[in-house]
DNA sequence: ACTGCTTTTTACCAAATGGTAAATGCTTTA
DNA sequence: TAAAGCATTTACCATTTGGTAAAAAGCAGT
């Protein structure tokens, strides 16, 4: 809990009236490996953080292809947060990739956060930008460059977690086929 | 100048007042095909409302290679936004492609209407929401689709922009090389 | 330890893409 | 109109990646 409101206060200040009533409107919840936290064509129940594992967000393109689009690790919000905001019905899923902790917040409970806090709403917004800024940063390189750089940048931008996701996943991050990421692999040994 | 209130619009409401303040901040400017709106190493000077022409994002990356990463056309903000507000050198250059027209805003202008407007900040935060999404969403079938598949979905997702654009710089944008861009294009046909 | 199941690696060949170089086409300028 | 300069296409071959299939390795449950 503590990471989660460290976390926070790196977007703005809170004082410890405010953080008290964040920390009575979080929920801890456990989601086992392959479960979905949202799913495509559903309306995302609950925004959450995560304190212990690793979810992607993923997709299947229009030839039926899984994509796996993004992962998200400790210490990072997930949600798909336009559609939760909006309440529309999700065009990703984000599925857990390894067994998780997160800290989750129902719509309902989100909103009167946003509507008790005054700041609540820039902080949000604050964090959204950077999620997304970070997004693109790093995925940009994963168009211009060849499978070998682009692997060795998922290296530096996500280290650890080629031990904690299954390859196949890293290879359709990467847009490769597991076959090629597994023969790259094992030229960089 | 229609187009732009237009624009803003969309995001937020804005009283006759307050867009005659805007209005008459904004500047109109003219920059010819291949001269910088803002460049790498550099602090940006302002924020531009495309009214006639395309520019593009470019870097190069750590081979020396020059890489498109975004083209923006007509009705549309260009802005490294993020390093305009915190007004640190950007990492970025902005390329007029064809010649452009352009309204600007100098950070000053900019700040004012921010201290003056209430609400501007939040038209603008959606604003920026807005265009990294969409920034995403149009880059992230560079990833996973082959060649001919990613051109397809530039011309969609940019029409008309293949007839006013050099092809190198769509060859770059799509992570492919011009020949072979020139290959697929012919097999297109 | 064995079985069955999933993940990862390997092998093979086909297809796509890159790199170098030259040819063609298009625009601008004298 | 010719010349020069840039953009685009083509050709050729090397390299990378994809697709299919099978082997090997890892893992869970008995």
């Amino acid at each position: 809990m503590k990471e989660f409101i460290d976390y926070l206060l790196q977007f703005g200040n809170l004082n410890t009236h405010q953080i008290d009533l964040i920390k009575g409107k979080a929920k801890v919840i456990y989601i086992q490996k392959d479960e979905y936290f949202s799913e495509a064509g559903k309306i995302p129940k609950q925004v959450g953080f995560i304190l212990e594992g690793v979810v992607r967000f993923l997709y299947y393109n229009n030839k039926g292809k899984e994509i796996t689009q993004y992962f998200i690790d400790e210490n990072n919000f997930v949600s798909d947060q336009q559609r939760f905001e909006a309440q529309v019905v999700a065009s990703e899923y984000i599925q857990a990739v390894t067994d998780c902790k997160l800290l989750v917040f129902s719509k309902k409970d989100w909103d009167e956060i946003g509507n008790t806090i005054v700041g609540w709403h820039h902080i949000t917004e604050l964090i959204v930008k950077n999620c997304l800024l970070k997004t693109i940063e790093r995925r940009s390189p994963l168009v211009s460059e060849d499978a070998t750089s682009r692997y060795n940048s998922f290296i530096e931008q996500f280290p650890g977690l080629v031990n904690r996701v299954p390859l196949s996943h890293i290879a359709s991050y990467l847009g490769i086929t597991q076959q090629s990421f597994s023969r790259i692999r094992k030229n960089i040994r």
